[in-house]
Parts: structure tokens; sequence; C-alpha cells
DNA sequence: ACTTTATATTAGCTCATACTAAATATATTC
DNA sequence: GAATATATTTAGTATGAGCTAATATAAAGT
């Protein structure tokens, strides 16, 4: 069994892809000297898990892929189910799922999926890979690359940062809202969006973390 | 905070406990080598969470109890919560929350518990023990230390065999049941019991490992 | 094309945790 | 009370994962 750093990095590795990971995006994602991400990145290819070009990047073999997604698995059904169960706020979900991930076993995440009525997606709108690491298609949109006055709804918020997903549910942004872009504020300075009963404007960086789909799908 | 394995040697040494644990005792319900558990319990000496007399036994300090106490407490809640949400048998219990314990945090432990309505008791009826490591007096009594005809109620079975487990409940011994010891077995053979509808035999091991109370308390 | 800057890798070290084999204590038995 | 058996500890080694400092490569700027 691969251990908790191991599955990580492989995590990791998986959401900077899918290809040409920067030793150093990785070591920032993890928190650890970019020395340490080098030694690991060695450690998995060694193991057929990552392919690597030295000073290039690295990229997830078929099998490190399948592993990762396993890990991307367990951390969004135990999203899902403490959500769930314990009605634990949004932001609270992501962390708790992080520390629990790795110690849930495959009887476990069975056991949950079905609790659950093996969803297609988490707490955040993430969709929720297959048992055996399928990806559902996702053709969401990115928020900022949809025209201005489409009608949309968010399928998707980003759930790392507890304080900026704390924001986007006090301004009404989270899976299932409606809204509309109504202007572009140019030169990167973000967009303005219609909600059902408020307007807010939304910064770029925000709106390429937030996907939607349009509102008759 | 401490490692997995710290804690698994502290709750272990609690299990053993409370003194004088004897290291291949340890090293064996740990599953390594009794030169490993020599190391660790200095390591944990070092750090004030064991005493130890060489060739005489470990104990815990009272920091290490309380550390012990904690791993113990999310075990047996995250027991009684996987039990309750997802009604896993009582024998399959015991290994997942194994798994799980070490990455529960304070705050999902306390919205657990919450949400349970601060059980005193896991689904094995072991008691669970409070946040800052109160553990509820437990007068219950050892199956094989009680008298003939008395009327008794199940309140504890052990938790780490899961084969035991499922004989123990095939043969209708789980808590809340009710039994009368009816005779006894010289030399060791073990005692004889009267369920409501049945009756059994169990060997003095299992009967050394199940707790009881008298039936009107 | 050469120099500067940014990014990656290597080298060498540390710590936690495990192991085996050898040495030493303690306990048991004759 | 000596001899044997059992339990424990010490010594020495390995591996995973991290760190800093030094070096190598790639990209960018003049």
């Amino acid at each position: 069994m691969d251990s908790v750093a191991v599955e990580n990095y492989l995590k990791s590795i998986w959401e900077l892809g899918p290809d040409d990971v920067a030793t150093q995006d990785l070591a920032q994602l993890l928190n650890v000297a970019p020395a340490s991400a080098t030694k690991m990145i060695q450690r998995l290819t060694e193991r057929g898990l990552v392919k690597h070009i030295p000073y290039k990047g690295a990229s997830l073999t078929s099998e490190g892929r399948r592993r990762a997604l396993s890990v991307v698995r367990r951390h969004r059904l135990l999203e899902t189910f403490l959500s769930q169960t314990l009605d634990l706020g949004r932001e609270q979900l992501h962390d708790e799922a992080e520390n629990l991930e790795h110690g849930l076993s495959t009887e476990l995440e069975t056991a949950i999926a079905n609790y659950l009525g093996n969803p297609e997606r988490d707490p955040h709108g993430h969709p929720i890979p297959g048992p055996n690491g399928e990806l559902p298609i996702d053709d969401d949109l990115l928020l900022s690359d949809c025209s201005l006055n489409q009608y949309l709804v968010v399928t998707q918020v980003p759930d790392r940062d507890p304080e900026l997903l704390t924001w986007l549910e006090k301004n009404g942004i989270f899976p299932g809202i409606k809204l509309k872009i109504v202007s572009r504020d140019d030169f990167g300075g973000g967009i303005n969006v219609r909600l059902e009963d408020s307007s807010i404007q939304i910064s770029t960086s925000v709106a390429n973390e937030v996907y939607v789909k349009l509102e008759n799908d």
C-alpha cells in the first residue's frame, strides 16, 4: 500500500497535471522543499508511477494516475459523506477529508459510496472518480470563459481555501445557483455577475476556479 | 502532534496496562520486533509519556495516558458513528476505526460526538472516554467471575477478533442480551450459559473477555 | 552570443521507525 | 546455587521522508 506521503504526491501531481508538473509547484502545494519533491519524484519514477524528464517536469503514468484517482475518489466520497451526515459547512470539508482519506479501506469506501447512492459529484461539485479510476466526463465551462448574458448555473466551486469558500457562500455562489455575466472589466479586472437577487464582482482569479454550465442543459 | 506509530504504541500500552507492560506483549500486539518496542519505549520515556523500568516493564505517565485515551476516544466514537450511519456488522468496525482514528481532527471528533449525542459506550459496549481523557466508571463484571444462576445482562464484548465476534453474534451474545450461568465445567473447561431461547457453552478464555451487569441495575 | 536570473537537481545530513544478530539480565529448574 | 531458558536491551543497519547548501540547466534580457 502506498504511504501517506506517496498518496499525497500522486494526488498533487494529478491536480497540477496532466503534464509537465513543475517541481516547484508541487513542492509548494505540498509544503515541502523543492529538493524533497525532486527526491520523491525520483522514487515514484523508480516505482513506475511517474514519468520524469529532468529540468522539464513530471507526469503520472497510467498506474500512477489510477492510484491518484483512487485518492481523489476517497477524498470526494468522504466530503460528501461528512457533509450529508454531520452537515458541516462546505468550507470545513476539504481539510477533514484530507486527513481521513488515507485511512479509508476499499470496503468502507464501497460502503460509503453505496450509502450515498454512488454520487457523481461532491458538495463542491467536483466529479467523483469511479472505483477503477474512471473520471466522469466533465464538460463544465470555466466561468471566466463564458460570454455575456448567457443563463448559467454554477456547477463547481474550489475547495482548498476555506476563506474563499466562505466568501463565495456569503455572496450566494455555490453549486446549483443561477447567474449570468453582465459585463467584463477590461485588463483582467474581473467580471460583474448578476444572481437571482444580487449583483457581485468576481475577480479573474476567482472566476478561473468556478465552473458553470448553460442553464438549459 | 503524535505520529501514527506513537499513537498506536500509547494506545497499546494503555490496553495492556495499567502497569508493567512487557516489551514482548507490546511488540506482539503491534506486530513489531521486541527490539523495536524497546526503542520506542525509550523514545516515549524521553518525551515524558512513558515510565520505564528496564527489564521490568513500561507504563504510561499521566500525559501519556491522556493521549492514549484521546486515541481510544476517537476509535470508539468512529466505531459508533460508522455503525450508526452505515450499519456495518459489529465485527467490521474495529479495523475500520483503527485506520481512521489517527486522521480525526478535534473538530470532527466533537462534531461526531455531538451528532451521536455524546454516547457513553461504543457498539461493543466499551466505555468512550471524555474529551479530556476522563474514563466513565466501569463497574461491569467479568462474565467468568459471576456466580451461578444470577440474572445477567451482557454489557461488553471484545472487538479485536472478527471471527470471535461473528461467533458470539451468531450464538446470540452481544450487548443487551440477558443470560445466566447454569453451570461451570471444572478445571478451566468453561461455563454453560442459558440465554432467552438457547443454551451454549463458553470457554474460559472467551468468558474472560465478556462483561456483564446484574439484570436489576 | 553572453550574462543574469530562475528553476531543478545533487550531495550530504537528520530523524523516525523498523529490522537482525549479539549481548546481557532475569527467571526457572534441577 | 549453578545451569538453562526466556526476556530484554544494545549495536549496527536500512529505508522513507524531510532539510540546507552547492551545483547544473534552461530561459530571458541586453
